[in-house]
DNA sequence: TCTGGGGTCCTTTCACCC
DNA sequence: TCTGGGGTGAAAGGACCC
Protein backbone atom coordinates (compact mmCIF):
# COMPACT_ATOMS: atom_id res chain seq x y z
CA UNK A 1 0.00 0.00 0.00
CA UNK A 2 1.28 3.03 -1.24
CA UNK A 3 2.46 5.52 1.89
CA UNK A 4 2.82 8.72 -0.50
CA UNK A 5 -0.35 11.24 -1.55
CA UNK A 6 -2.13 9.78 -4.22
CA UNK A 7 -1.33 11.96 -7.48
CA UNK A 8 -3.64 9.78 -9.53
CA UNK A 9 -6.08 11.12 -12.09
CA UNK A 10 -8.76 8.67 -12.32
CA UNK A 11 -9.09 5.65 -14.24
CA UNK A 12 -7.23 6.04 -17.51
CA UNK A 13 -6.98 3.10 -20.21
CA UNK A 14 -4.52 3.95 -23.06
CA UNK A 15 -4.28 0.88 -24.37
CA UNK A 16 -3.88 2.30 -27.73
CA UNK A 17 -0.31 3.53 -26.98
CA UNK A 18 2.88 2.30 -28.02
CA UNK A 19 4.24 -0.61 -25.41
CA UNK A 20 6.94 -1.82 -27.73
CA UNK A 21 9.98 -2.11 -25.71
CA UNK A 22 7.37 -1.75 -22.24
CA UNK A 23 7.85 -5.22 -21.05
CA UNK A 24 7.72 -4.45 -17.19
CA UNK A 25 4.30 -4.16 -15.56
CA UNK A 26 3.72 -3.16 -12.18
CA UNK A 27 -0.03 -4.00 -10.70
CA UNK A 28 -0.95 -2.54 -7.49
CA UNK A 29 -4.01 -3.14 -5.69
CA UNK A 30 -6.43 -0.41 -4.83
CA UNK A 31 -7.32 -0.05 -1.39
CA UNK A 32 -6.39 -3.34 -1.15
CA UNK A 33 -7.42 -4.01 2.75
CA UNK A 34 -10.40 -2.01 2.47
CA UNK A 35 -11.64 -3.54 -0.57
CA UNK A 36 -10.86 -6.75 0.76
CA UNK A 37 -13.15 -5.96 3.85
CA UNK A 38 -15.70 -4.70 1.96
CA UNK A 39 -16.36 -7.66 -0.06
CA UNK A 40 -18.03 -8.93 3.16
CA UNK A 41 -19.47 -5.85 4.12
CA UNK A 42 -20.92 -4.40 0.64
CA UNK A 43 -23.64 -1.77 2.30
CA UNK A 44 -20.33 0.23 3.49
CA UNK A 45 -19.44 0.43 -0.12
CA UNK A 46 -19.68 4.02 -1.16
CA UNK A 47 -18.69 4.77 2.16
CA UNK A 48 -15.39 5.96 4.02
CA UNK A 49 -13.81 3.09 5.60
CA UNK A 50 -10.73 2.94 7.36
CA UNK A 51 -9.14 -0.16 8.21
CA UNK A 52 -6.75 -0.22 11.53
CA UNK A 53 -6.65 -1.33 15.20
CA UNK A 54 -9.51 0.42 16.19
CA UNK A 55 -8.42 1.00 19.79
CA UNK A 56 -4.68 1.92 20.87
CA UNK A 57 -1.66 2.86 19.38
CA UNK A 58 -1.96 2.21 15.77
CA UNK A 59 -1.84 3.61 12.54
CA UNK A 60 -4.35 3.52 9.23
CA UNK A 61 -3.28 0.71 7.12
CA UNK A 62 -6.26 0.83 4.05
CA UNK A 63 -8.64 3.11 3.47
CA UNK A 64 -11.34 3.55 0.99
CA UNK A 65 -11.14 6.36 -1.26
CA UNK A 66 -14.20 8.01 -0.13
CA UNK A 67 -12.05 8.32 3.80
CA UNK A 68 -8.60 9.48 1.45
CA UNK A 69 -10.99 12.40 -0.11
CA UNK A 70 -11.24 13.41 3.57
CA UNK A 71 -7.57 13.45 3.97
CA UNK A 72 -6.93 9.57 5.44
CA UNK A 73 -3.82 8.12 3.81
CA UNK A 74 -1.91 4.88 5.32
CA UNK A 75 0.36 5.52 8.07
CA UNK A 76 -1.78 8.32 9.48
CA UNK A 77 -1.88 7.56 13.44
CA UNK A 78 -5.76 6.25 14.20
CA UNK A 79 -6.46 9.29 16.33
CA UNK A 80 -5.68 11.37 13.89
CA UNK A 81 -8.14 9.85 11.21
CA UNK A 82 -10.81 9.82 13.67
CA UNK A 83 -10.50 13.36 14.34
CA UNK A 84 -10.74 14.52 10.25
CA UNK A 85 -12.94 11.61 9.35
CA UNK A 86 -15.02 10.80 12.47
CA UNK A 87 -18.04 9.30 9.68
CA UNK A 88 -15.84 6.66 8.86
CA UNK A 89 -16.30 3.08 9.50
CA UNK A 90 -13.25 1.69 11.29
CA UNK A 91 -12.29 -2.34 10.45
CA UNK A 92 -10.02 -4.18 12.77
CA UNK A 93 -7.71 -6.03 10.25
CA UNK A 94 -7.71 -9.42 9.21
CA UNK A 95 -4.98 -10.50 7.91
CA UNK A 96 -5.64 -13.76 6.64
CA UNK A 97 -8.19 -12.77 4.59
CA UNK A 98 -5.68 -10.47 2.73
CA UNK A 99 -3.29 -12.93 3.08
CA UNK A 100 -5.87 -15.66 0.93
CA UNK A 101 -6.63 -13.05 -2.00
CA UNK A 102 -2.99 -12.09 -2.20
CA UNK A 103 -2.16 -15.52 -2.84
CA UNK A 104 -4.70 -16.16 -5.25
CA UNK A 105 -3.93 -12.70 -7.26
CA UNK A 106 -0.12 -13.81 -7.24
CA UNK A 107 -1.35 -17.18 -8.90
CA UNK A 108 -2.70 -15.40 -11.81
CA UNK A 109 0.54 -13.44 -12.41
CA UNK A 110 2.82 -16.83 -12.19
CA UNK A 111 -0.01 -18.13 -14.88
CA UNK A 112 1.24 -15.52 -17.43
CA UNK A 113 5.31 -15.55 -16.70
CA UNK A 114 7.84 -17.75 -14.36
CA UNK A 115 8.64 -13.41 -13.82
CA UNK A 116 7.08 -12.39 -11.43
CA UNK A 117 8.95 -10.04 -8.37
CA UNK A 118 6.24 -9.31 -5.24
CA UNK A 119 7.08 -6.12 -3.46
CA UNK A 120 3.89 -6.78 -0.85
CA UNK A 121 1.15 -8.56 -0.43
CA UNK A 122 -0.82 -5.89 -2.66
CA UNK A 123 1.63 -5.45 -5.40
CA UNK A 124 3.87 -7.12 -8.15
CA UNK A 125 6.18 -6.75 -11.04
CA UNK A 126 5.93 -8.91 -13.73
CA UNK A 127 8.19 -9.10 -16.94
CA UNK A 128 6.04 -9.77 -19.65
CA UNK A 129 8.70 -9.68 -22.53
CA UNK A 130 8.13 -13.98 -22.74
CA UNK A 131 4.62 -13.99 -23.07
CA UNK A 132 3.89 -11.77 -25.66
CA UNK A 133 3.49 -14.72 -28.24
CA UNK A 134 1.24 -16.50 -26.04
CA UNK A 135 -1.05 -13.69 -24.84
CA UNK A 136 -0.24 -10.33 -26.96
CA UNK A 137 1.34 -6.88 -26.37
CA UNK A 138 1.84 -5.76 -22.59
CA UNK A 139 -0.51 -3.59 -22.48
CA UNK A 140 -3.17 -6.29 -23.21
CA UNK A 141 -1.42 -8.52 -20.71
CA UNK A 142 -1.76 -5.75 -17.66
CA UNK A 143 -5.94 -5.33 -18.66
CA UNK A 144 -6.13 -9.17 -18.88
CA UNK A 145 -4.96 -9.86 -15.52
CA UNK A 146 -7.26 -6.38 -14.77
CA UNK A 147 -10.03 -8.92 -15.74
CA UNK A 148 -9.05 -11.80 -14.19
CA UNK A 149 -8.47 -9.98 -10.87
CA UNK A 150 -11.66 -8.90 -10.98
CA UNK A 151 -13.32 -11.36 -12.24
CA UNK A 152 -12.09 -13.73 -9.42
CA UNK A 153 -11.69 -12.08 -6.14
CA UNK A 154 -14.52 -9.11 -6.77
CA UNK A 155 -11.18 -6.17 -6.01
CA UNK A 156 -9.65 -3.73 -8.65
CA UNK A 157 -6.25 -3.21 -9.10
CA UNK A 158 -4.28 -0.47 -11.53
CA UNK A 159 -1.36 -1.52 -13.72
CA UNK A 160 1.92 0.44 -14.98
CA UNK A 161 3.39 -0.79 -18.05
CA UNK A 162 6.50 0.56 -19.08
CA UNK A 163 9.94 0.02 -19.88
CA UNK A 164 11.52 0.12 -16.73
CA UNK A 165 10.46 -1.00 -13.04
CA UNK A 166 10.17 2.60 -11.49
CA UNK A 167 8.54 3.88 -14.01
CA UNK A 168 5.70 1.74 -14.45
CA UNK A 169 5.30 2.00 -10.67
CA UNK A 170 5.04 5.55 -11.29
CA UNK A 171 2.43 4.72 -14.11
CA UNK A 172 0.39 2.52 -12.07
CA UNK A 173 -0.16 4.92 -9.12
CA UNK A 174 -0.92 7.58 -11.50
CA UNK A 175 -3.73 5.91 -12.96
CA UNK A 176 -5.36 4.75 -9.56
CA UNK A 177 -7.60 3.49 -8.67
CA UNK A 178 -8.92 1.22 -10.96
CA UNK A 179 -6.57 2.14 -14.11
CA UNK A 180 -4.26 1.18 -16.56
CA UNK A 181 -1.51 3.27 -17.89
CA UNK A 182 1.61 2.99 -20.66
CA UNK A 183 4.42 5.18 -21.09
CA UNK A 184 5.83 4.59 -24.25
CA UNK A 185 9.35 4.11 -23.93
CA UNK A 186 9.84 7.49 -25.92
CA UNK A 187 7.80 9.17 -23.59
CA UNK A 188 9.41 8.22 -20.37
CA UNK A 189 11.30 11.75 -19.72
CA UNK A 190 7.82 13.66 -20.49
CA UNK A 191 6.35 11.80 -18.17
CA UNK A 192 9.05 12.14 -15.78
CA UNK A 193 9.82 15.67 -15.54
CA UNK A 194 6.83 17.34 -14.48
CA UNK A 195 6.41 15.09 -11.24
CA UNK A 196 7.24 16.24 -7.72
CA UNK A 197 10.64 15.01 -6.76
CA UNK A 198 9.10 13.02 -3.73
CA UNK A 199 7.22 10.58 -6.44
CA UNK A 200 10.54 9.50 -6.60
CA UNK A 201 11.12 5.83 -5.40
CA UNK A 202 13.62 6.44 -2.84
CA UNK A 203 12.02 10.28 -1.82
CA UNK A 204 11.00 10.60 1.12
CA UNK A 205 10.47 13.42 3.96
CA UNK A 206 13.60 13.78 4.54
CA UNK A 207 14.87 13.84 0.75
CA UNK A 208 12.27 16.06 -0.30
CA UNK A 209 13.46 18.81 2.36
CA UNK A 210 16.78 18.73 1.18
CA UNK A 211 16.31 18.94 -1.97
CA UNK A 212 13.88 21.71 -1.71
CA UNK A 213 16.59 23.17 -0.35
CA UNK A 214 18.30 23.57 -3.38
CA UNK A 215 15.35 24.84 -4.88
CA UNK A 216 14.43 21.24 -6.44
CA UNK A 217 10.74 20.83 -6.37
CA UNK A 218 10.20 18.62 -9.69
CA UNK A 219 11.89 15.87 -11.15
CA UNK A 220 13.12 18.09 -13.96
CA UNK A 221 14.51 20.12 -11.81
CA UNK A 222 16.50 17.18 -10.28
CA UNK A 223 17.36 16.23 -13.95
CA UNK A 224 18.93 19.90 -14.54
CA UNK A 225 21.32 19.37 -11.30
CA UNK A 226 25.18 17.82 -11.76
CA UNK A 227 25.14 14.59 -10.42
CA UNK A 228 28.46 15.73 -8.37
CA UNK A 229 26.18 18.46 -6.61
CA UNK A 230 23.50 15.68 -5.91
CA UNK A 231 26.27 13.08 -4.34
CA UNK A 232 27.61 15.55 -2.24
CA UNK A 233 24.14 16.54 -0.33
CA UNK A 234 22.16 13.36 -0.47
CA UNK A 235 25.19 10.81 -0.20
CA UNK A 236 27.04 8.83 -3.04
CA UNK A 237 24.63 5.97 -3.83
CA UNK A 238 21.67 8.07 -3.11
CA UNK A 239 22.82 11.28 -5.31
CA UNK A 240 23.57 8.77 -8.51
CA UNK A 241 20.75 6.81 -8.09
CA UNK A 242 18.23 9.61 -8.17
CA UNK A 243 20.32 11.56 -11.24
CA UNK A 244 20.02 8.33 -12.99
CA UNK A 245 16.09 8.02 -12.03
CA UNK A 246 15.39 11.45 -13.23
CA UNK A 247 16.42 10.51 -16.69
CA UNK A 248 14.65 7.76 -16.56
CA UNK A 249 17.82 5.54 -16.20
CA UNK A 250 16.68 2.11 -13.95
CA UNK A 251 18.56 -0.90 -14.94
CA UNK A 252 17.26 -3.14 -12.30
CA UNK A 253 15.94 -6.51 -13.47
CA UNK A 254 12.26 -7.74 -12.10
CA UNK A 255 13.59 -10.32 -10.05
CA UNK A 256 12.37 -13.89 -8.91
CA UNK A 257 13.42 -14.20 -5.46
CA UNK A 258 15.07 -12.55 -2.82
CA UNK A 259 16.43 -14.51 -0.04
CA UNK A 260 15.99 -13.03 3.40
CA UNK A 261 18.56 -10.50 4.72
CA UNK A 262 17.04 -10.69 8.40
CA UNK A 263 14.04 -11.69 10.44
CA UNK A 264 12.80 -9.74 13.37
CA UNK A 265 9.62 -8.83 15.55
CA UNK A 266 8.57 -5.81 17.56
CA UNK A 267 5.86 -4.98 19.52
CA UNK A 268 4.72 -1.59 20.80
CA UNK A 269 3.32 -1.67 24.31
CA UNK A 270 -0.23 -0.88 24.76
CA UNK A 271 1.30 1.52 27.29
CA UNK A 272 4.76 2.49 28.09
CA UNK A 273 6.78 0.22 30.48
CA UNK A 274 9.68 0.68 32.49
CA UNK A 275 9.76 -2.49 34.60
CA UNK A 276 12.71 -4.67 33.37
CA UNK A 277 11.41 -7.91 34.41
CA UNK A 278 8.19 -7.08 32.11
CA UNK A 279 10.53 -6.26 29.22
CA UNK A 280 12.48 -9.42 29.64
CA UNK A 281 9.33 -11.34 29.53
CA UNK A 282 8.90 -9.38 25.51
CA UNK A 283 11.70 -10.08 24.98
CA UNK A 284 11.65 -14.36 25.65
CA UNK A 285 8.18 -13.71 23.63
CA UNK A 286 10.02 -12.07 20.58
CA UNK A 287 12.96 -14.16 20.86
CA UNK A 288 10.58 -17.24 20.75
CA UNK A 289 8.33 -16.02 17.40
CA UNK A 290 12.04 -14.86 15.73
CA UNK A 291 13.33 -18.35 16.35
CA UNK A 292 10.27 -20.17 14.85
CA UNK A 293 10.47 -17.78 12.17
CA UNK A 294 14.30 -18.42 10.76
CA UNK A 295 13.76 -22.44 11.42
CA UNK A 296 10.55 -21.99 9.54
CA UNK A 297 12.97 -20.84 6.51
CA UNK A 298 15.31 -23.02 7.13
CA UNK A 299 18.09 -20.55 8.66
CA UNK A 300 20.20 -19.78 11.05
CA UNK A 301 21.44 -16.14 11.99
CA UNK A 302 24.92 -14.71 13.56
CA UNK A 303 23.54 -11.50 14.58
CA UNK A 304 20.86 -11.23 17.48
CA UNK A 305 19.64 -7.12 17.52
CA UNK A 306 17.61 -5.81 19.94
CA UNK A 307 15.39 -2.17 19.14
CA UNK A 308 14.05 -0.19 22.13
CA UNK A 309 12.04 3.17 21.81
CA UNK A 310 11.71 5.46 24.24
CA UNK A 311 8.67 6.95 25.60
CA UNK A 312 9.61 10.00 23.01
CA UNK A 313 10.02 7.84 20.39
CA UNK A 314 13.44 8.27 20.05
CA UNK A 315 15.11 4.75 19.35
CA UNK A 316 18.50 3.08 19.96
CA UNK A 317 19.40 -0.46 18.86
CA UNK A 318 22.43 -2.67 20.24
CA UNK A 319 23.52 -5.83 18.00
CA UNK A 320 25.94 -8.30 18.78
CA UNK A 321 27.73 -11.03 16.22
CA UNK A 322 27.50 -14.67 17.79
CA UNK A 323 30.77 -17.16 17.10
CA UNK A 324 28.13 -19.44 15.70
CA UNK A 325 25.13 -18.82 14.24
CA UNK A 326 21.85 -19.91 15.36
CA UNK A 327 18.27 -20.64 15.57
CA UNK A 328 17.13 -21.42 18.61
CA UNK A 329 15.11 -18.93 21.12
CA UNK A 330 17.10 -19.74 24.14
CA UNK A 331 20.49 -18.38 22.58
CA UNK A 332 18.84 -15.02 21.17
CA UNK A 333 17.02 -14.57 24.45
CA UNK A 334 20.02 -14.65 26.72
CA UNK A 335 21.88 -12.38 24.27
CA UNK A 336 18.54 -10.21 24.07
CA UNK A 337 18.59 -9.29 27.76
CA UNK A 338 22.51 -8.88 27.70
CA UNK A 339 22.15 -6.57 25.29
CA UNK A 340 19.36 -4.75 26.86
CA UNK A 341 21.20 -4.61 30.22
CA UNK A 342 24.10 -3.32 28.83
CA UNK A 343 21.73 -0.56 26.78
CA UNK A 344 21.55 1.52 30.28
CA UNK A 345 17.89 1.71 29.28
CA UNK A 346 16.96 -0.61 31.92
CA UNK A 347 14.68 1.95 34.15
CA UNK A 348 13.68 4.02 31.50
CA UNK A 349 10.19 3.72 29.86
CA UNK A 350 9.77 2.40 26.88
CA UNK A 351 6.96 1.92 24.13
CA UNK A 352 8.96 -0.54 21.90
CA UNK A 353 11.07 -3.54 22.29
CA UNK A 354 12.13 -5.70 19.66
CA UNK A 355 14.24 -8.00 18.22
CA UNK A 356 15.97 -9.21 14.99
CA UNK A 357 18.21 -11.92 13.46
CA UNK A 358 20.55 -10.80 11.15
CA UNK A 359 23.40 -12.06 9.30
CA UNK A 360 21.12 -15.27 8.06
CA UNK A 361 22.40 -18.12 6.39
CA UNK A 362 20.73 -21.91 5.41
CA UNK A 363 20.66 -24.03 8.06
CA UNK A 364 23.42 -26.26 7.09
CA UNK A 365 25.88 -23.83 7.52
CA UNK A 366 25.20 -23.86 11.16
CA UNK A 367 26.96 -27.14 11.64
CA UNK A 368 27.90 -26.50 15.41
CA UNK A 369 31.49 -27.49 16.70
CA UNK A 370 31.14 -28.56 19.81
CA UNK A 371 34.25 -27.53 21.95
CA UNK A 372 36.00 -30.15 24.58
CA UNK A 373 33.82 -30.98 27.36
CA UNK A 374 30.88 -29.37 25.93
CA UNK A 375 27.82 -30.90 25.61
CA UNK A 376 24.86 -30.23 23.34
CA UNK A 377 22.36 -29.21 25.47
CA UNK A 378 19.25 -30.87 23.39
CA UNK A 379 17.37 -27.28 23.22
CA UNK A 380 17.32 -27.18 19.23
CA UNK A 381 15.55 -30.32 19.17
CA UNK A 382 13.29 -29.17 22.03
CA UNK A 383 12.43 -26.27 20.41
CA UNK A 384 12.10 -28.44 17.01
CA UNK A 385 9.76 -30.38 18.55
CA UNK A 386 7.59 -27.05 19.60
CA UNK A 387 7.46 -26.42 16.10
CA UNK A 388 6.25 -29.51 15.10
CA UNK A 389 3.53 -29.49 17.85
CA UNK A 390 2.54 -25.87 17.25
CA UNK A 391 1.92 -27.04 13.49
CA UNK A 392 -0.45 -29.72 14.49
CA UNK A 393 -2.12 -28.04 17.14
CA UNK A 394 -2.07 -24.29 16.57
CA UNK A 395 -0.03 -21.51 18.04
CA UNK A 396 -1.16 -22.03 21.64
CA UNK A 397 0.44 -25.36 22.15
CA UNK A 398 3.47 -24.67 23.70
CA UNK A 399 4.59 -21.52 25.52
CA UNK A 400 7.50 -21.37 27.19
CA UNK A 401 6.80 -21.28 31.45
CA UNK A 402 7.32 -17.53 32.14
CA UNK A 403 5.20 -16.56 29.77
CA UNK A 404 2.07 -18.67 31.34
CA UNK A 405 -0.26 -16.14 32.84
CA UNK A 406 -0.80 -16.18 36.20
CA UNK A 407 2.50 -17.56 38.12
CA UNK A 408 3.82 -15.63 40.70
CA UNK A 409 6.35 -13.29 38.90
CA UNK A 410 3.38 -11.93 37.09
CA UNK A 411 1.26 -11.15 39.60
CA UNK A 412 2.69 -7.68 40.80
CA UNK A 413 1.88 -6.62 37.30
C1' DT B 1 -1.13 15.08 15.60
C1' DC B 2 1.55 11.53 17.59
C1' DT B 3 3.32 8.16 15.15
C1' DG B 4 2.55 -0.33 13.65
C1' DG B 5 5.27 -3.91 12.11
C1' DG B 6 7.76 -5.99 8.63
C1' DG B 7 11.77 -5.17 6.15
C1' DT B 8 16.14 -3.12 2.93
C1' DC B 9 19.84 -0.22 2.11
C1' DC B 10 23.19 3.37 3.03
C1' DT B 11 26.46 6.11 5.82
C1' DT B 12 29.45 6.90 9.53
C1' DT B 13 32.42 5.48 13.06
C1' DC B 14 35.54 2.52 15.14
C1' DA B 15 38.62 -1.36 15.93
C1' DC B 16 41.79 -4.22 14.01
C1' DC B 17 45.21 -5.97 10.80
C1' DC B 18 48.77 -5.52 7.50
C1' DT C 1 59.64 2.76 17.17
C1' DC C 2 56.34 5.73 15.37
C1' DT C 3 53.05 7.11 11.93
C1' DG C 4 49.94 6.65 8.22
C1' DG C 5 46.88 4.56 5.12
C1' DG C 6 44.00 0.99 3.02
C1' DG C 7 40.95 -2.82 3.67
C1' DT C 8 37.54 -5.19 6.27
C1' DG C 9 34.00 -6.23 9.45
C1' DA C 10 31.05 -4.89 13.18
C1' DA C 11 28.07 -1.66 15.23
C1' DA C 12 24.85 2.10 15.29
C1' DG C 13 21.73 5.22 13.31
C1' DG C 14 18.66 6.76 9.97
C1' DA C 15 15.88 7.13 5.62
C1' DC C 16 12.81 4.77 3.15
C1' DC C 17 9.53 1.25 1.43
C1' DC C 18 4.79 -1.24 1.85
Amino acid sequence: MSRKQLTGVGPLTRIGADDVGCPILHVDMDAFFASVELLDRPELRGRPVIVGSPAGRGVVLSATYEARAMGVHSAMPMSRARRICPQATVIAPTHGKYQAISTGVMEIFHSITPLVEPIASDEAFLDVAGAGRRLGPPAAIGAMIRAQVWERFGITCSVGVASSKFVAKLASKQCKPDGLLVVPAAEVVAFLHPLPVSALWGVGERTEASLARLGIKSVGDLARVPVATLRRELGEAAGAHLAALAWGRDERPVTVHQPDKSIGAEETFATDVDDPAAIRRELLRLSERVAARVRRGGHVGRTVSVKLRRADFSTITRSRTLREPTDVAQEIYATACELYAASGLERVRLRLVGVRMENLGPVGSAARQLGLGERESGRREAEQAMDRAVRRFGPDAVIPASLVKGRPDEMDG
